[in-house]
DNA sequence: TAATATGTAACTATTATTGTTACATATGAC
DNA sequence: GTCATATGTAACAATAATAGTTACATATTA
């Protein structure tokens, strides 16, 4: 959804308001202010209010990437998460696999987020 | 939950029960055996059933990567999915997001995948 | 035949997400 | 100044996914 209304701002390229954006996404306008309010808060759209208030672009679609909008919704979070049981002491694989584990994991996130800095939301407009 | 599960078969080398991998794990035995039930029906694990039945791998630690795990148990779902709202005809981004958004995320999707294939579970074992 | 393992159904508890209603707050038009 | 209309958010319900649990049928071996 976030991609969607991001795509939308850089097509239209003019103040959007929530329940424009909510009829493109086919949901409702709360839906859609909180994860503008994500993309706000990091820093990727500027939000306007009051009358003739509304959602654009903080900067050119060329220079937003899908992971910036990525980021802005998902924070930090792991796109394969580790259980979080506590350990078993008695058992060296219960005490260390989550170690061996992320390592690995980390490193293939890192080339999934590489690959979605390469696109920009220019890159997207273009193909609407 | 199914690398831990995975992990601790490599490194025990025998036959196991549920129960023993649930206490490395600290969960539910029938948790547990719901996971190896995924990992049987992928082919990975060999399960016995009755008295002296249990677990153990189904080839050599070093022929299963992280990535024949995680399809295993997650099918071929996408790391991130799409909204799946209905579009607004009238909309051409509501109509084409979508598709433009889905070729950039598979291709991250398979150089994460790509990066899981490389990681054998004898890889992860030599850690513990 | 008794003991012990897998295989699964059924149920509960927990959590996350989505959609919804409601309303406080901000801002421009008149 | 006030009204119309926008954002910002809290609060709540509906839905779905996951984890854990109990129960039991089925398979196998000592």
């Amino acid at each position: 959804m976030a991609v969607h209304i991001m795509t939308t701002l850089a097509y239209l390229k003019k103040k959007v308001s929530s329940g424009e954006l909510s009829k493109s996404v086919r949901t409702n306008p709360v839906v859609v202010r909180r994860i503008l309010g994500d993309l706000s808060h990091a820093g990727l759209i500027v939000a306007e209010r009051g009358k003739m208030g509304g959602f654009s672009l903080a900067r050119a679609a060329s220079g937003i990437s899908l992971f910036d909008v990525y980021r802005a919704v998902t924070g930090d979070e792991e796109l394969v998460p580790l259980h979080d049981n506590p350990e078993n002491r008695i058992c060296p694989v219960s005490c260390k696999v989550r170690g061996a584990l992320v390592k690995h994991l980390d490193k293939a996130q890192s080339l999934y987020e590489s690959e979605l800095e390469k696109v920009s939301l220019a890159d997207l407009e273009k193909a609407m």
